[in-house]
RNA sequence: CACCAGCCUUCU
């Protein structure tokens, strides 16, 4: 029955959930018991693709058949709910479930974190971050990464800073991804000085720059409408053992365009399958 | 290190 959850989770991902709910009728059909994976599998699979409603009343079809839904379940429940814009309503089953004898995790955290930052929500995220903290639940590296991301994108450089330093005490290592939100910020609100210095920082401390963030750093020369050193860019990625992406030429077309370069952007579009990307 | 939930870049 593992192979067929494994089915399962290939067509969740795949976005072909109907033929994962066959898979689910056949298990029904051989008289076995679906587990609390496949049922975790299916519900994740209608929110990623959209079908919420379907998501919540499989959700409580499974409670109802006598399924205690575990950590994992509440945590793909939440993110569905986080992912379609429903806030409130992902707090609230935080607190349902500890209600119900199941303790959010770092996981569940994080992932509400992340939601309510990318709202711009930042307080709330920081007060809950406290609140799991003084649980004794020890944030890590992607929490971090969430809340550096909500902080710097509002602006506040000084939250940031403190959080990083934070990072430091705890000693949890900053990642690519870490970075790259940085590199991200400084760029969109035009510091590309301060972005390429956070890019050395990263060569410092011994993590190599990776497409995403050249993407980033090109994105940011885009936006000043400099395809020179966008481009430069470019060829420092691929010199620098980077292989492009589809983001790379999505990023540079869209460059060229936005100034009137159609011939530019076109020959870009010819130029994607030298290097094996297949336009999106 | 392989059945399920959290973090980065483009467009929409």
């Amino acid at each position: 029955f593992l192979t067929l959850n494994i089915l399962i989770n290939s067509f969740c991902h795949s976005n072909q959930v109907d033929f994962a709910f066959s898979v689910f009728a056949k298990i029904l059909k051989l008289g076995h018991e679906p587990s609390h994976v496949t049922f975790n599998t299916l519900i994740k699979g209608l929110y990623l693709s959209g079908r919420t409603d379907e998501a919540a009343i499989l959700f409580e079809k499974m409670v109802h058949n006598g399924y205690k839904p575990n950590a994992v379940t509440y945590g793909t429940v939440i993110q569905g709910l986080c992912k379609s814009g429903q806030n409130a309503a992902a707090v609230q089953l935080l607190w349902k479930m500890e209600e119900r004898g199941c303790n959010p995790n770092l996981v569940i955290y994080s992932t509400i974190i992340d939601c309510l930052c990318k709202s711009e929500l930042v307080i709330e995220a920081s007060n809950l971050f406290s609140e799991m903290k003084t649980k004794g639940i020890m944030p890590d590296v992607v929490v971090y990464n969430s809340l550096i991301h909500g902080t710097c994108k509002l602006g506040h450089w000084k939250v940031a800073t403190l959080l990083l330093n934070e990072m430091k005490d705890k000693n949890i290592k900053l990642r690519e991804r870490t970075f790259n939100v940085l590199v991200d910020s400084l760029c969109k609100e035009g510091k590309i000085t301060e972005a390429k210095l956070v890019i050395k920082g990263m060569s410092d401390s011994g993590l190599e720059p990776n497409t995403v963030t050249y993407n980033t750093l090109m994105h940011g020369y885009c936006l000043q409408g400099d395809m020179i050193r966008a481009q430069n860019a470019f060829e420092a990625m691929v010199h620098g053992g980077c292989r492009p992406d589809v983001v790379s030429f999505n990023i540079l077309i869209h460059g060229f365009c936005k100034i009137n370069r159609l011939v530019d952007a076109l020959k870009l579009l010819d130029d994607m399958h030298i290097y094996g990307v297949v336009p999106d």
